[in-house]
RNA sequence: GGCCUUGUGGUCAAGCGGCUAAGACGGAGCCCUCUCAAGGCUCAAUCUCGGGUUCGAUUCCCGACAGGGUCACCA
């Protein structure tokens, strides 16, 4: 059969270059040594989540710490899944999250001369490699339908044989030069196959960066290369970008596992380098009492939005993905609490082999922790960006007092006292608990704990006596002025060496207190609190929870 | 089901033939304390199960069991 004729017969392209022609346009990277290139290949679909940033991380990190490149490349040959506005979506996510590429799709930066970056735009070097594979007989054309296909599937499930269109399955292989012919002339559809030179019985060790050495089975199945269309699966493109991007480490999901034998066929059959590949395991959740992966329509927390929307303070999200992505990180951390976490030296061979449960618990800690090191200003700014975007038009309006609002914000999180409070675990709950320093949203549970004449007699004893100018000491021995006077305890051992003596103890006054002022029986510093609001809306509150 | 892969406390995990099996989150308790938060201290909790190999296995081998992934003209 004249290879040569039947190529031109099905991929007839004129502005095809001789494949020598393609290496000269993408030539190898000026790096220094040990500087690995790794690239982000999102199918725009525009939907994002954590597992994406996860990897991205990874690939961010391992790049920029080597002296390498991290790019965007858009894996849009599936028409269905494109999604208008879905790389800016993606590199917009991703920036807010810190992670930045250094050149692809939609960067504007002068390193862009390995593109295009969308895998339509690069349909003629796909084809012109068929080609080639056709002219050297290791691909042909198949002219089976959906019908037929689904036929033999349904067959090799009823035999429990391995399904897939492979040796005897695969119909096209040894079509004769005339039935090739005749089903052109008829006009047939037809799509690209690998002609596979595999066999399942044989087994190669591979060394995977992340888990280390697997075996796998070498590829038998003739895999499409060239959709009806004449666009590339997933596959073919694969193995033609990241030859002519120069990629050196893949880092993708797991899931990609089983296809690696077909990736090593075809850069074997087109005569590459084979890349490094690293494959991550999944981010897992517990669901029912069954482990699973984070699916997108189930569980909200995948998606990237619902951590914006909750007001997680991003690099909080990111440090806690720099947890389970090498599990040294926060050993180094805690020996270097003040460096940036782009210091830390990331390993790929640190990654954990086996799926993560995803733990809020976990990443609550890291996001106080995270938010605990902002200034008040830092803190007010974060928030502040936080309501404008999701916040209710009473935050709005509270934020406006920038000053007011940074007082608060000095008191909630400690700011000047001995210790650090780690109170705000991010913006939604932060927000949320300014509520009671302003009288629109002040909402009080008078929930006290002692009868009536009691507390009105603290609260009135206390009203006659507070004084704004008071310092925290003085401001306290007025309280406990107010509890010998009410029958509590002004001292807390002697309430403890006594308590049968005492309706109770100072901590009792200064709840009663706290409840009428903040309307909940927990807060920050009172006194400091009483402060803030200042005189008038401490003397109204004291007077508004008195008992009837 | 075939193939691949994983298996240390509730969770994330150190460990790489001999250890009282780190640490962190979460839980419990104590201390501090005007409450809460934070902090300090303490406690409970783990090597999936069988066989081997070995003087000795969490660690090596085999098997079982249990998770996960994948079997498209989707990526």
């Amino acid at each position: 059969m004249d290879l040569k004729k039947l190529a031109s017969k099905l991929i007839p392209d004129e502005n095809l270059l001789p494949l020598e022609e393609y290496e000269k346009l993408y030539p190898e990277r000026e790096l220094k040594k040990g500087a690995e290139v790794t690239r982000l290949a999102p199918s725009p679909t525009g939907f994002i989540h954590l597992g994406n940033l996860y990897s991205a991380l990874a690939d961010e990190r391992i790049a920029h710490t080597t002296g390498g490149i991290f790019y965007l490349r858009i894996e849009d040959t599936d028409l269905k899944r494109k999604v208008d506005g879905a790389v800016d979506s993606v590199i917009r996510s991703l920036d807010y999250f810190g992670v930045c590429f250094d050149e692809g799709a939609e960067i504007a930066s002068p390193l862009n001369k390995y593109g295009p970056y969308y895998q339509r735009q690069r349909a003629d070097i796909y084809r012109a490699f068929a080609k080639n594979l056709i002219e050297r007989g290791l691909a042909y054309p198949c002219f089976c339908t959906e019908d037929e296909l689904n036929a033999v599937r349904e067959e090799q499930t009823a035999n429990k044989e391995i399904t897939g269109y492979y040796g005897r399955y695969a119909k096209c292989r040894n079509l004769s030069e005339e039935e090739i012919y005749a089903n052109l002339e008829a006009g047939k559809p037809f799509v690209i196959r690998l002609k596979s030179q595999g066999n399942t019985a044989n087994k190669i060790t591979f060394r995977d960066a992340i888990k280390g050495e697997i075996t796998v089975t070498e590829n038998d199945q003739d895999v499409v290369i060239l959709k009806s269309d004449g666009i590339p699966t997933y596959h073919f493109a694969h193995a033609i970008d990241d030859h002519f991007m120069h990629t050196t480490l893949v880092i993708r999901g797991e899931e990609w596992l089983s296809s690696l034998p077909i990736h090593l066929e075809l850069f074997s059959a087109l005569g590459f380098k084979l890349p490094k590949y690293g494959h991550t395991c999944s981010l897992m959740k517990v669901d029912g009492g069954v482990k699973r992966k984070l699916s997108k329509r189930k569980d909200p927390e995948l998606s990237l939005d619902y951590y914006r929307k909750a007001g997680y303070y991003p690099r909080a999200v990111v440090k806690y993905l720099m947890t389970i992505l090498n599990s040294n990180f926060e050993e180094w951390e805690r020996k270097n609490p003040q460096a940036d976490y782009r210091d830390f030296k990331f390993s790929i061979d640190k990654m954990g082999k086996s799926g993560a449960l995803f733990d809020i618990d976990k990443l609550n800690d890291v996001s106080k922790a995270e938010l605990a090191t902002l200034s008040a200003e830092q803190t007010y700014d974060f928030l502040n960006g936080w309501v404008n975007e999701f916040g209710s038009e009473a935050d709005r309006q509270h934020f406006a007092d920038r000053e007011y609002i940074i007082k608060i914000l000095n008191l909630i999180c400690g700011i000047g006292g001995k210790k650090r409070r780690k109170d705000i675990v991010r913006a939604e709950t932060g927000v949320g608990m300014l509520g009671y320093f302003f009288d629109d949203t002040f909402a009080p549970e008078y929930s006290y704990r002692f009868d009536a004449p009691t507390v009105n007699a603290v609260l009135n004893g206390f009203a006659a006596v507070y004084d704004e100018s008071d310092d925290n000491q003085t401001w306290f021995a007025k309280v406990k002025g107010v509890a010998a006077d009410c029958g509590f305890a002004s001292e807390m051992s002697d309430y403890k060496a006594n308590p049968q003596n005492y309706k109770g103890s100072v901590a009792d006054v200064a709840e009663i207190l706290r409840i009428a002022v903040t309307g909940m029986p927990n807060s920050p510093d009172l006194c400091t609190v009483m402060g803030i609001i200042g005189r008038g809306r401490t003397l109204a509150r004291l007077s508004a929870g008195l008992v009837k």
